[in-house]
DNA sequence: CTGAAAGCGCTTACAG
DNA sequence: CTGAAAGCGCTTACAG
């Protein structure tokens, strides 16, 4: 059993067909301006006609870097390829690393066994640094990479104590700007539906909400935590009406638990938005197709993946030990869930 | 700007420290059985100090080949990240390929300039094979990657002429199997929501559907293309409805259509399944959801990742030009929406 | 601008 | 079982 002589074509040849060494050849491809134009032509010809594709690996070893980031998904549950955000959040990364000519190379470890051979992958040279997404605190492979000296940068904030660059979104301001917007519509009794409280976002927007609502110097016992689903959410709406009947807003912090307090709001014949006012987070898709739409956070995953993308690449660059954050604040997509439309004027 | 002098510890540098030579030294680590225990233990010893970790560029440039293969998903949308199906492909092809001890390199080219430079990646000496996913009938890369001599397996049925190794679902049993189970029940006025009319599958499914009825002698032209989301489903149900108002089953060619024909079907006052049975296809999570639960048909994605492995595996390891082919079989996952719950008798 | 040459870190016949 | 040596395909000072 032989390795199939695949990579036929080498630079030697292409080198021969043009008419010049080796050296001058990969000059070419390298983009090094120390070539004559003549030069050049020929040797672009001559790759042409041989179909010529240079051998990466070779050119990683030789080189001592790869242009390609890799992108790691620490999701056991494959729960990233379901949520709508993270295509924008890839779409991000995709786009700013293409822009620099590098290579994206994704990967999804599920076993442990997965995980050492992803380590050793990523230590060996087949990447110039790192984009670790949705790890949680048990997960060591940010330090294991970043002391081997790679560039390593995470998608939300580290654990304490662990000195890694990364990028962050602004739960806090997002949930603070969304009680705003609330207090802005008049509303005065404000319930909140928070995510489960071991996810540190939970403790981010739950905090949020409070500071909006004692600046605004109301009441904040309203809150009730629950999964992360349309059925979490109506549960929590169940149970925070038991402790206050006449809640006239919501703000949930999730699309999905937003829209069951919806259900429930409206099974108990209540108008939206004028009997109760309903914000979401995260502006998913889910968002726009409710009835009526969803007011919602929205988070700036494209531009999460660019920064994150940008990090990597300034600290492969830089050569650098040091490490980089950067805070990206939500925005907020004001839907008919919380403001009566306007009527146009003629 | 230099080099991070990152893989510091080479496999050299174990070899010293163990009292080898480099050959004896790399004979442990890729496995080979021509090492004395003694010396085996000493190089394990003296990589675990020295933190050794071989340097995957230059083995697969050594070796000729590197011990992981790609998966290219080609969807310009990223919709496939939020398809449902999605993860449970990726986890057949993550586990059959782990359990080789390969690793799993995922792409997903966005542009023109995404895909040339990938298509040089994945010649350039990278990966061993290519799975390829979601490509539509323009798509060049399979053929280019196969005419460099890499081992190529697609995910679905190549267009015409294309001479390539593939793994399908079989469309059109899954389609006769559920029509089937819906005369199976009793029901004799059968009408079908098919896929948009450019996809094969819709022509797929439409005649497996027209087949379980005319084997049991049943009319048939009771059919409506839709978008494949719910709304599209209401929107096919309510022409079905005016074209028979007594339409006692409905076989929809996604779940998000079948959900919306259910909806139409209960706000109409028919009860599911009593009045009208309703299956649908794909068996996503959100067939278990709804009320009634929903009827499916279920795609083997899992088996039909490990199928892919197993073909480009196959095709590396017998180094062979010809193409394999696997056709797989969905079941029925039977819920409440097409068969009525028997009470169990104390 | 160009080429000869060394070297990137590993694997693997080959000869013991 | 082991080692010396050649070689994988490229890049890059170095010296012209």
């Amino acid at each position: 059993m032989e390795a199939v002589s695949r990579s036929a074509v080498t630079l030697d040849a292409v080198a021969r067909a043009a008419g010049v060494s080796r050296a001058t050849a990969s000059r070419v491809f390298t983009g090094s301006s120390q070539v004559s134009d003549e030069a050049k032509r020929a040797v672009e010809r001559a790759a042409a006609e041989l179909g010529y594709v240079p051998n990466r690996a070779a050119r990683s070893l030789a080189a001592g870097r790869s242009e390609s980031v890799g992108v790691v998904v620490l999701d056991p549950g494959w729960n990233a390829f379901q949520d709508p955000s993270f295509p924008r959040l890839l779409q991000g990364i995709g786009a700013e690393l293409s822009s620099h000519g590098l290579q994206m190379v994704m990967f999804a470890p599920q076993s442990g066994a997965d995980s050492i051979r992803l380590e050793q992958y990523l230590a060996g040279g087949h990447v110039d640094g790192v984009l670790l997404l949705r790890l949680d605190d048990h997960e060591v492979l940010p330090e294991r990479l970043q002391s081997r000296g790679i560039p390593v940068v995470l998608g939300g904030r580290p654990r304490n104590g662990l000195d890694i660059s990364f990028v962050h979104v602004d739960n806090h301001a997002g949930a603070k700007n969304a009680t705003q917007h609330l207090i802005e519509q008049g509303r005065r009794r404000i319930a909140h539906i928070g995510a489960p409280q071991l996810l540190d976002l939970a403790a981010d927007r739950l905090q949020g909400y409070r500071e909006a609502l004692w600046n605004a110097a109301l009441r904040c016992d309203l809150v009730e935590h629950a999964e992360q689903s349309r059925e979490g959410g109506e549960m929590a709406m169940a149970r925070l009406l038991t402790r206050c009947e006449d809640i006239d807003a919501v703000f949930a912090a999730s699309d999905a638990m937003a829209i069951g307090a919806m259900w429930v709001m409206q099974a108990l014949g209540r108008r939206i938005p004028d009997d109760v006012a309903i914000i979401g987070f995260d502006d998913s898709p889910l968002a726009a197709a409710t009835q009526p739409p969803l007011s919602s956070v929205r988070q700036p995953m494209e531009d999460m993946g660019r920064e994150m993308a940008r990090l990597v690449l300034s600290m492969t660059a830089l050569n650098t030990h040091g490490t980089l954050q950067k805070i990206l604040d939500p925005t907020l997509t004001v839907r008919e869930s919380t403001s009566r439309p306007v009527p146009v004027p003629l």
